[in-house]
DNA sequence: TCTGGGGTCCTAGGACCC
DNA sequence: TCTGGGGTCCTAGGACCC
């Protein structure tokens, strides 16, 4: 059996960790630049305020039910959504507990005897509630798809579950994916569920009576086919081991206002570079390719329906020698970025994408270039070193800028109460 | 006026090899 | 009239996830 447990509307919950008198109230979370709604409370969903729609759209509802409203604080949620997984691996172990996302994990359960599973399932939930704070659901199944059905259910019907909710026999089994549309399965985005639609395939009870080859030939081949034998029970998505490296790192912003110059630009993209480049190092690898791309501004009234983004420009290029060093990606960023700017546009979006990452130690050298890597990489041991220390940034390449007017909106932000000394919450 | 920021995996098709 | 049969590697793009 595998286990999925989430966290419920995770950075609503962070948020209302430090303001208890938020508790049942409704509260929505912000996309950066405070442009979408991104997280919902129980409330404000039930207020009909929708996921990922643009902020400026709910502001009437959320000013008129007066919800509490929060740019997203990402080192807060960071930080709390290690203190629960720290609690997953030390209740069951290191090795059974995969970090799927910031709020989600699965627990891989084959070593845990059926009859004990139930009581797991709900240690790990109020275990987790009592020493973070943060309320989970959890999920169990024969397969992991099949355990994102039962952790849906879960949470749909928290009174009648306790959101704990265990599919431990066929039959059980059978009346979930009865009452589970296919749209809501792991797996069944947008453009599929509308072909099943087409098909008449309603419920994921339906779907999984389908034929393997029928799968492969709809729902993107051996994809569907996974996703069609996790459907029926069979075990066809593995475990992650931890500690897999990242394959593409990206650093990528909208700008809180338009951007016209050249030299905005380059800050931002140096700026991005950077940063990219310190998750690479904090995975000790190197990239040897490097992507910058830049989206204009979309021309006005030429949008329908839905929301479509402006023309995106990119370019790449491979470096002789793979590196994690700030200093020489960004050279090669703002070579990019010139080539890529057009005199008299607008942009309102760039980004950095670091690929061909390989770990630090195997380094394929090139025979007629020196290798400086060692100096390169002790000078960014030392930048990074100051950084965590003291604060974000607080050494940074020229090129990145001072004045930094292209910076995203955050007019909501909560502080950062549970990783910086002078933003501790405090009791009066 | 105003619409996020990361990631993954897979496939098709082209260039090239013998 | 008639023009093979394997391979590999790479890239772009499409689908999905939270």
């Amino acid at each position: 059996m595998f286990a999925i447990v989430d966290c419920n509307s995770f950075y609503c919950s962070c948020e209302r960790l430090f303001r208890p008198a938020l508790e049942g109230q409704p509260v929505v979370v912000l996309s950066n630049n405070d442009g979408c709604i991104i997280a919902r409370s129980d409330e404000a969903k039930s207020l009909g305020i929708d996921m990922g729609i643009p902020y400026f759209m709910a502001k009437p509802l959320i000013e008129k039910y007066k919800v509490a409203t929060f740019s997203s604080n990402y080192n807060l949620y960071g930080n709390l959504s290690w203190r629960v997984m720290e609690t997953l691996r030390t209740l069951i172990g290191q090795q059974y507990v995969e970090v799927y996302s910031v709020d989600e994990a699965f627990i891989d359960l084959r070593h845990i005897p059926p009859s004990q599973i139930m009581a797991l399932a709900k240690k790990i939930k109020t275990t987790v509630e009592m020493w973070t704070g943060i309320k989970v659901s959890v999920g169990v199944a024969p397969t992991k798809v099949l355990s994102k059905v039962a952790n849906r259910l879960a949470k749909k019907h928290k009174e009648a579950t306790s959101c704990v909710l265990v599919l431990d026999t066929p039959n059980k089994i059978m009346q979930a994916l009865e009452r589970t549309p296919v749209a809501d399965i792991w797996g069944i985005g947008r453009q599929y569920a509308q072909k099943l639609l087409a098909n008449n395939i309603l419920t994921a009870h339906q779907l999984s009576k389908q034929t393997l080859m029928w799968a492969h030939k709809h729902l993107g081949g051996v994809v569907g086919v996974r996703l069609l034998r996790e459907l029926q029970g069979n075990p066809s998505i593995e475990m992650q081991t931890p500690l897999i490296c990242k394959q593409m790192i990206a650093t990528t912003r909208m700008f809180g206002k338009p951007v016209n110059s050249l030299q905005h630009i380059k800050e931002a993209v140096a700026t991005y570079t950077a940063r990219a480049a310190e998750k690479l190092r904090r995975q000790y690898s190197v990239a040897k390719a490097i992507t910058v791309f830049i989206v204009q501004q979309q021309p006005a009234n030429s949008y329908s329906g839905r929301y479509k983004h402006g023309p995106s420009l990119s370019a790449s290029t491979t470096l002789t020698i793979a590196t994690s060093s700030s200093g020489l990606l960004i050279k090669q960023a703002l070579l990019l970025a010139e080539q890529l700017y057009q005199e008299g546009s607008s942009y309102k979006k760039a980004g950095v994408i670091l690929g061909h990452i390989v770990p630090n130690d195997s380094i394929q050298c090139n025979l007629f270039v020196a290798n400086n890597h060692t100096v390169h990489s002790k000078l960014m041991q030392a930048v990074d070193n100051i950084n965590f220390a003291m604060r974000n940034d607080i050494v940074k390449f020229a090129a990145s800028g001072t004045e930094r007017n292209w910076k995203m909106q955050q007019n909501f932000i909560s502080p950062r109460y549970t990783t910086r000394w002078h933003e501790l919450c405090l009791v009066h």
